[in-house]
DNA sequence: GTTTCAACTTGATCGACGTCAAACAAGGCT
DNA sequence: AGCCTTGTTTGACGTCGATCAAGTTGAAAC
C-alpha cells in the first residue's frame, strides 16, 4: 500500500493525535480523548493541486478548513476579475472563520501548490465545542488570534510604507515557518511577485524592486522564489520600523 | 428619584431584558431566561466621559467590553505618541476580542464622548457559554462578523483611493446609526477629521479637502462635526466603486 | 533544439496624496 | 470681553510608488 520512493498522500491521512500539527492546529491543549473526539468528526480529502479551490465566494458554509500540508490563499475576488489577496494560510492555520456570521462565504480559497487540507463540519464542530469546554476555549482563542492579525494587518496597510511592507511579510514568513520547523532563513516562497504584491497593497513592480534593494543591501539572497534571510536582525527592524521622520509618507 | 429635564444616567442602567440594543448586542437570539442569566453576570460602571480610557494596550485582559451608549474608538499605540486608529464603536457593539488570544489587550479604548458601557467578565462569560449553546453560537457569529468586517477594512486600505475610503467610511456610519433608529442621512460625526484620516489611512488635510469636494458636489452637505448627507446612492456608489481604470493607484 | 508563454526585472514618467505652511474658526478659561 | 489652545481649512510644493513600456529569464510543449 505504501511505497518507498514516493510518500503517497494516503499515509498522511493520519488522525490529528499523529499529526505534527497537533500543537499548532485545534486540538492546542485538548485531552488524548477530546482530540479523538474531535478527530471523529474531520474529513480529510485527497489532496489538492495548484489553482484548485477549496471554497468560493457565495457558496454556502458547511465547513472550516485547516491546511495540513502546502499553502493556500484567501482573497477577495471582484467583478472586473481584480481581486484583493487576504492571506496565505501555512500548515495548522484554519481557514473560513469569516463565513461563520453570514452563512455564507464571503472570500475565495485557492490552494497555491499541491495540499491536504482538513475539512470540519462546523454543524458538528459546534456540537462538540457545547460539550467540550476547552474546544471551546481554544476556538475563542484562535478566533481572537484571527481579529489580532487582521488588525496588525491594518497596522500594515495603514501606516507603513513598500519596503516596511515587504520586510514585515518576510519576518511573518520566517517565523510562521520557524514554528513549523523549517528553517527561518531559508525558505521558498509558493506564491507570486504578484500575488504578494496584491496582499501588501503594491505594484508588482514596487516588489520586485524592493527584492533587489534587498538583496543589494546583502539583507537577502534571491533567486525567483527561493529566499535566503542573510541580515534577519535588519530585516526585523525595517519592518517593526516607524522609519525615521520624512522617510515615509503616511504619519499621522 | 428621576428627574424630569434632565435623564440621570442611573435610570440607562437598565438590564439587557430591557436594553434598546438587546436584538443587536450580545443576547441577540437568546431566550429570556438565558439573556437574564447573561445579565447577571455583566456590570454597569457610571458614565465614562470624553477621552477616559476603557482599557489601554499591554493591561491584562478581564473583560470584554459592549458600547451602551456614546461612542469608543479603538487604536494601536506605538512609541513615540503615533496611533493607529483601529475602529470606531457604536451602541452594541463589542470591544476587546483581540485580546483573548493573548490575555493582553494589544490595543487601546476611548471613549469619545460622554458614553455608558457594559462590561462582561470573560471568564464568566465563558462558563456561561458552556451552558447555554445558543449563547455560544452567538459568540462564534460576533468574533466571525468582527474578522468579516476586518477584512473589508484590509480591502479599503489595500485598494481603496482616498475618495473612495471616505465614502465608504460615511456610508459605513450611515448604514449603522440606521440600524441603531438614527438618521442615515443626518448625523453628527463623534470624531475629530485627525481621527477619520488616521483610521482610513490618509492626511487630515485630504480628509478635509474631500469633505469640501463633497459639499461641492451637492453629495454631503457639512457643518464641523454635523453631516447632512444629500446624495447617498452617489456616495454609496463612489464608496463600492472600483473606480474607472486609470483613476487610482492601486489596481493590482 | 526552437517556440511560446507567463513571470519577473528594470527603466522612465507621472500623478495622487503627503508634507509644509499659514490663515481661520470655535470653544474654554481667566 | 480678550486670550489661548486645538481643530479645520486651504494653498503650494515634493515624493513615493503606480503606471507604462520594454527587455530578460525560465519552464513547458513540441
Amino acid at each position: 500500500m505504501a511505497q518507498r520512493k514516493v510518500i503517497s498522500f494516503e499515509t498522511i491521512r493520519v488522525a490529528c493525535k499523529n499529526c505534527s500539527l497537533a500543537t499548532l492546529c485545534l486540538p492546542m491543549g485538548l485531552a488524548s480523548e477530546d482530540v479523538e473526539r474531535l478527530d471523529s468528526i474531520v474529513k480529510r480529502s485527497r489532496p489538492l493541486h495548484r489553482g484548485d479551490h477549496i471554497f468560493r465566494g457565495g457558496e454556502h458554509f458547511r465547513s472550516l478548513y485547516v491546511v495540513k500540508t502546502g499553502s493556500v490563499k484567501t482573497y477577495a475576488p471582484s467583478e472586473e476579475g481584480g481581486e484583493q489577496v487576504l492571506g496565505f494560510h501555512l500548515p495548522g492555520e484554519i481557514i473560513g472563520l469569516d463565513a461563520i456570521d453570514k452563512d455564507c462565504h464571503t472570500c475565495s480559497a485557492k490552494v497555491l501548490e499541491t495540499s491536504a487540507i482538513c475539512e470540519i463540519p462546523f454543524q458538528r464542530f459546534e456540537e462538540l465545542s457545547t460539550c467540550i469546554p476547552s474546544l471551546q476555549h481554544q476556538m475563542y482563542r484562535l478566533l481572537s488570534k484571527e481579529i489580532a492579525a487582521d488588525t496588525e494587518m491594518l497596522l500594515l496597510l495603514g501606516k507603513k510604507n513598500a519596503e516596511e511592507r515587504l520586510a514585515a511579510f518576510l519576518v511573518s514568513m520566517s517565523k510562521r515557518l520557524s514554528k513549523r520547523g523549517l528553517s527561518p532563513v531559508d525558505f521558498y516562497l509558493s506564491m507570486s511577485r504578484h500575488e504578494i504584491g496584491n496582499y501588501l497593497g503594491l505594484a508588482v513592480e514596487t516588489v520586485s524592486r524592493l527584492f533587489t534593494r534587498f538583496q543589494d543591501e546583502h539583507i537577502l539572497k534571491v533567486d525567483r522564489k527561493h529566499v535566503e534571510v542573510l541580515d534577519l536582525l535588519t530585516l526585523e527592524s525595517l519592518a517593526g520600523a516607524q522609519s525615521t521622520p520624512g522617510h515615509r509618507q503616511h504619519s499621522s
